[in-house]
DNA sequence: GTTCCTGCAAAATTTTTGCATCAGT
DNA sequence: ACTGATGCAAAAATTTTGCAGGAAC
């Protein structure tokens, strides 16, 4: 795992704990599996993989426990171009990514540009908005599927 | 209504005769609602504010109606920071914009801005993609809800 | 007349909530 | 001990599908 996410566990766990939270079983689980994730998971992809595990967590604990997560920006959720949600650690002032998706087997791939970052933000200070957060999705079709067509 | 939004209009049911798709009730009541609205609606403000005005339209046709026209290019599906999805014409070489979400009311601003469009396709262009489209979705605090805060 | 379209109802998905129980402090 | 956390099951919300009747061609 990269040292920015490594950084990122430690982080949500004082963070946790600083809120109140206690030191159980799943919202450990979910942080720990975020961590070592490469790009954003969906709900039931955590439950499935923890629970292979052998974590017997409920998928319930993991939508709660991504819910306090994103209420205390550790989280960030991406909506799908299919409707469902993904989850992802969020770095702050470290890395800062979107996706490209494809809209054949639906895999992601992170993307970074900081022109698109500045062009972002430029048009945020143009808004009547306080603005906490942006999202680009950019949906296509990948290689692999291009190839398999 | 704008002229552009006019021309998606007749565009769209050009484009639904000439698929074989007959003239029914559901569908033309689904693309005249869109062409007269301001920004995108979610499934079920379609279903009932047609209702509303008296079209017996089911909510399955909505979906159906939504389906036929996203499959066309005629509809673009903008996903929600909570999870809906909204729909809106897509006047292709015509306008083209984004959204601000306000986190507290959900309100919808539309904004474009065209050095955030050219950095967009920069990195598109990068991608192992084929690209189709992209999104953009800003989320923050409109004015409104930041006064009454 | 044939085929497609539609509304209704049922089903499938995804996410949230209630509750009794268990664990951390 | 007290309070919050958890798993399970039920519920809610959203979207899809099956089907029989009706409408367009």
């Amino acid at each position: 795992m990269s040292p920015a996410v490594g950084h990122w566990e430690e982080r949500a766990r004082r963070t946790l704990s600083a809120a109140g939270y206690r030191t159980g079983g799943a919202r450990e689980a979910v942080v720990s599996f975020l961590a070592e994730q490469e790009c954003a998971r969906s709900a039931q992809e955590i439950g499935d993989e923890l629970r292979d595990r052998g974590s017997a967590i409920g998928i319930a604990s993991v939508y709660r426990a991504l819910d306090a997560l994103e209420g205390m920006g550790l989280v960030g959720r991406v909506e799908m171009p299919d409707g469902g949600a993904r989850f992802e650690p969020v770095v702050p002032g470290g890395e800062h990514h979107h996706h490209a998706v494809c809209d054949r087997c639906g895999a992601l791939t992170p993307f970074e540009d900081e022109r698109l970052e500045a062009a972002i933000e430029r048009v945020a200070g143009r808004l009547p908005h306080e603005v906490s957060s942006h999202d680009v999705v950019i949906r296509g079709t990948c290689k692999r599927c291009a190839r398999s067509r």
